[in-house]
DNA sequence: ATAGGTTTTGTCAAGCTTTTGTACAT
DNA sequence: ATGTACAAAAGCTTGACAAAACCTAT
């Protein structure tokens, strides 16, 4: 699997923005480098090591020292299959959205038991159960799904992130209160999101489908929660609820999710927009919360 | 069971309103309190501690003297339990209540934990759950809760019924197809349906709310189940579905349940009632399948 | 299961918003942390040092003065926040592992719990649970677990095992009856075969350690089950029943289990072998029941 | 309630060392 | 490319200090 060294050290500057002195410095300091030698001497690097001062780079971010930073860059490498290996991940996967499609529970359920025994969390919601319940939209969209087999599928996730869910009302970090406005029945999304928030630190308290917002505000003075994050997966759910986010937006940070959430509405009624991939957003807003 | 001394006097002052130096005479003059020292000598009271400065206070309320008050609040410690072993499971059951009145999921969860250790599974169901949730209905109409209080709740308990549903797809038992009609929300009761039904041998497959029984009938003729069963809360969503149910009653026996499922509409769709108790039903539905 | 010390003190002063200064005169006065050092002499942080700096904000929070809040931080040690590094079930088992090598039965409660939340109870048994005890069962040949730790660990796991077993005797299912020989004390894998089995519609009676096979018969000849299961870690005590095993089995089917039973064994008694994994075997059973 | 003394705890300072990115001479 | 140098940033230890919180006794 390894790529023959053949890149110069300029281009490795140039492809991870660290100076050239610098990546001589780490290569001598840490040993994070071990790059082949041209003829005439010159360092001759691998896709490998331009991964590893990538890493490095991630590590720096995260607040390491060089040091620290380097030995986990050099250690990740031993094991480097987070994601695990993909084929049985993509197997399993199959298996999955075939068992559902079919009622199969059981086979469902022992497909997802092999996911959680293979992969992180964040890797199981965004490797597998997002792109499946976006695709499971879309093909119910299409009408190649019936409703009797969304919901079943439904459910059975439903049951099974719940259950990963127990306990996310504990801990010692920032609080967020989750919730879909009234007429909202897709809360499978906000759940994965408030999984990947807790894993992070954060406290969640749900309430789930079709909450009224007026409902939310009436308890935030007392549970203070960081933020209150609505979420829809059409935008009709919050139009009709955009006086009560406005409301709720004077009280308490509130950020809108979900498709059905636009910039223009997050800015009309004053809240902030996740975008896109709930584990992104996830990392973002802790980030935030950190400062 | 006592907390281990840990609060200073500044601490305790400020959560009962009683000044320091008046802590200090109630425990010379009437030793109500015994509280532990630091190395230094600073006073470190338990919890139990300042539970004895409020009985004090309650009992000044009442317009007792000092030393009376004080005298009531040590002895009322001496029988600190009155609930005793009396009844264990009143007493989770009574903290789940409160803890999910409070969006207090980790105590709710503990509790929950602690009635599944003490109770069989329908005892679980017909003696906490059902009450559980037929009570909080009646206060939601009430209004003595509010609707984040009724989501929170429902959120918490659906988690822990799908955890234990997980699997029921599973045997060699009778067939049961379970959904709400369109426009019913209420999946709890039927889920512990399910479970009744599971744990009297019953395979299970699980639609949930708003499903239409439409999509229910063009599974029916694959999947072939004993039995479907259609629960609703209020009568309207099944009135609404009457035809299709009645279609559906045509090709496999239909039952209906819930507090929206009448005699009459029973009668009217060709299906089955199933009266009350979800407990009890499953025992009459399993013995009817037997023979 | 400690992560890695790496953070340095600035970042966890950033991360936490408690002060350089602080953070060193919490280490010296209260000993909350305990960093590894760097070659230099740096302190270097793990994550499980920036909990208890966490904790130990939250009870100032409380309005604990600092020595308190650090004697809570230190006793309560606060559970290893999700590395996210690893996957998610084996990070719950080497929790299970650590808490009951070291007597601690909350903490294995704990684990128990959340595992029981994120698997199927087929994976629990399969992939946790029956893997373990193999474990316990060589690690104490080796001599690297005393028997007191072998006791502690096998009693938590009945009782929650048995815990899950409730009521299994109940339903429409095939009937099995289950027991160990005389000499056998080794019964948890015998439970978790009966676990299997009720969770496939079974129903289950339960004779445990140490039954005669002749106190058996006379079960049969009441309950008449429709299948007899007997489980020895070792064959002495099958082949000290050889000929009450025989006798049973002429008047209902009898199945061999356990690392004790082998095929002659099985044959010689005119028995059913079931190797290897309960499980499978469960399945199996199950499978030919249909038939 | 006041007075006078003690403990606790967060912060600061001084003087010295380690770490690390960058620079420069060979 | 190598090796050495350097300076800013970040740490370390010891010791001290002052405000806040407590103590006892009157």
């Amino acid at each position: 699997m390894n790529s023959a060294p053949r890149l110069r050290i300029g281009e490795v500057s140039r492809r991870t923005g660290v100076s050239v002195d610098l990546l001589r410095a780490w290569e001598k300091r840490y040993g994070v480098l071990s790059p082949g030698r041209s003829e005439g001497g010159f360092r001759l690097y691998s896709d490998e090591d331009v991964d590893r001062v990538r890493a490095m780079q991630v590590h720096l971010g995260e607040g390491l020292a060089a040091a620290q930073a380097a030995r986990l860059a050099l250690e990740s490498e031993v094991r480097p299959a987070p994601t695990g290996s993909a084929d049985l991940v993509s197997q399993d996967r199959a298996e999955l959205d075939q068992a559902l499609a079919s009622f199969a529970e059981v086979q469902a359920n022992a497909a997802f038991d092999r996911l959680l025994g293979t992969l992180t969390l964040d890797a199981l919601l965004a490797e597998v159960l997002l792109p499946y319940l976006h695709e499971l939209g879309e093909a119910w969209e299409r009408g190649d799904v019936t409703i009797a087999q969304e919901h079943f599928a439904s459910n059975v996730i439903r049951g099974r992130l719940l259950g990963l869910a127990r306990g996310w009302g504990a801990g010692i970090g920032p609080y967020a209160l989750l919730a879909c406005p009234p007429g909202e029945l897709h809360d499978l999304g906000l759940i994965a999101f408030g999984l990947a928030l807790h894993s992070r630190g954060w406290r969640i308290t749900f309430l789930g489908q079709d909450t009224p917002i007026s409902t939310v505000a009436e308890h935030v003075r007392i549970l203070q929660p960081d933020c209150v994050v609505v979420s829809a997966a059409e935008a009709r759910p919050l139009t009709d609820s955009l006086d009560d986010l406005r409301r709720l937006a004077g009280s308490v940070p509130v950020a809108l999710a979900g498709a059905g959430a636009t910039q223009e509405l997050a800015r009309e009624a004053g809240a902030t927009l996740l975008s896109g991939d709930p584990i992104a957003e996830a990392e973002r807003l802790t980030g935030e919360q950190k400062t």
